[in-house]
DNA sequence: CCGATGTGAGACATCAATGTCTCATCGGGA
DNA sequence: TCCCGATGAGACATTGATGTCTCACATCGG
């Protein structure tokens, strides 16, 4: 069903709506329902019959979230090659839902109540897993714990997000400095 | 009556506030006038009374984080030793400011106003100083820019400031875990 | 052509946080 | 001792976002 009009009155597209939603808010994370509306090009009105509430939309762009997310881990392979390479195949998956994860991280909201989503649970329990066959197979120091990383990524890929936004990096080191931080470190290795 | 020293009657310590309100806003950035005044001990009229708003507030603790930002620039001492040295005598010292840091970044809003406090440019220069310095040394690999790696060493402290407060991070890892990572990265390194 | 559906605009009540005010009380200093 | 200043508690109005509702209208399908 095809159709053209910008303001137009069509059906309203779920996911368009909600990946709207995901790129103003990762920019301004206390935009009003008004706002989000406005941004996604339609009514304050058709965005609650959508979504019950506000609680409603971060709920279901935590579910997009979690959803990209694990959709990301899976195009890595995981299992495939070194586990660095895996890593950098993630971070490269990642780097759209860069910001969806970083207004997500910091919508603490999500992990103070009693109906937490167990999907991060499973993501972090798969990322850390990569970083511990790393260690195993000895391309990954084991000083720093499988958590640790696992935050450490979330952290960089956020703040990348955010320093990319700003223009303080250029969108296309995003892989580049993330991966290459993350693995090497800023200290400059022996040559050998 | 009967009580002591406590909720008292006695001059309130703005410092005092200020630090209270540190503490409880980087675990919950949306808490309430009220309860930043019942954290500090306080009345609310008497919060309000020393800051005239929550704005307010949010203006004094960013002065205090850029001002100890800034003491723990001067206590690590940048032109003493190596980069590498430096940096982990920062890191040492930012320790104890890392929850009220992580608050701050997050606040977003002090960054889009016009009126952008310009203690935030200093303290990037200064960084960014430091790791252009390693890099000129030697001691730092130069593809990753002075600029990211500013960042990504506000966004590794955010992040491990975090985890330590959720417990997936022990306390007494913080500076370890931040300079390792930041320095030598998640690759195991070995000369072979 | 006509009804069903989904929409935009706006009115409206509600709610929570904020900011301001008063007042009784306590403590320190003159 | 007595007065002044600071405080806590609470009342109050204000503000902004939210959630619900109605209504007119455009589009689609029959």
């Amino acid at each position: 069903m095809s159709h053209i009009g910008y303001g137009c009155l069509m059906t309203v597209d779920r996911e368009q709506v909600l990946r709207t939603a995901a790129a103003l808010l990762s920019r301004k994370a206390t935009a009003t329902m008004d706002e989000v509306a406005r941004a996604a090009g339609i009514g304050r009105a058709t965005l609650h019959r959508h979504f019950a509430g506000r609680d409603a939309l971060v709920r279901a762009l935590e579910a997009l979230g979690i959803q990209e997310f694990e959709a990301a881990i899976d195009t890595a392979r995981f299992d495939d090659g070194t586990a660095e390479e895996a890593l950098r195949r993630l971070i490269a998956g990642l780097e759209p839902v860069a910001g969806l994860l970083a207004f997500l991280v910091t919508e603490n909201q999500l992990f103070e109540g009693d109906q937490m989503n167990e999907g991060w649970d499973r993501l972090d329990a798969r990322v850390a897993a990569l970083f511990r066959r790393g260690q195993e197979r000895g391309e990954f120091r084991i000083d720093l714990t499988p958590v640790w990383l696992t935050e450490a990524l979330y952290g960089l890929i956020g703040t990348c997000a955010w320093a990319v936004q700003d223009g303080r990096v250029a969108g296309k080191d995003f892989q580049y400095m993330i991966a290459e931080l993350l693995l090497g470190g800023a200290r400059r290795s022996v040559e050998r």
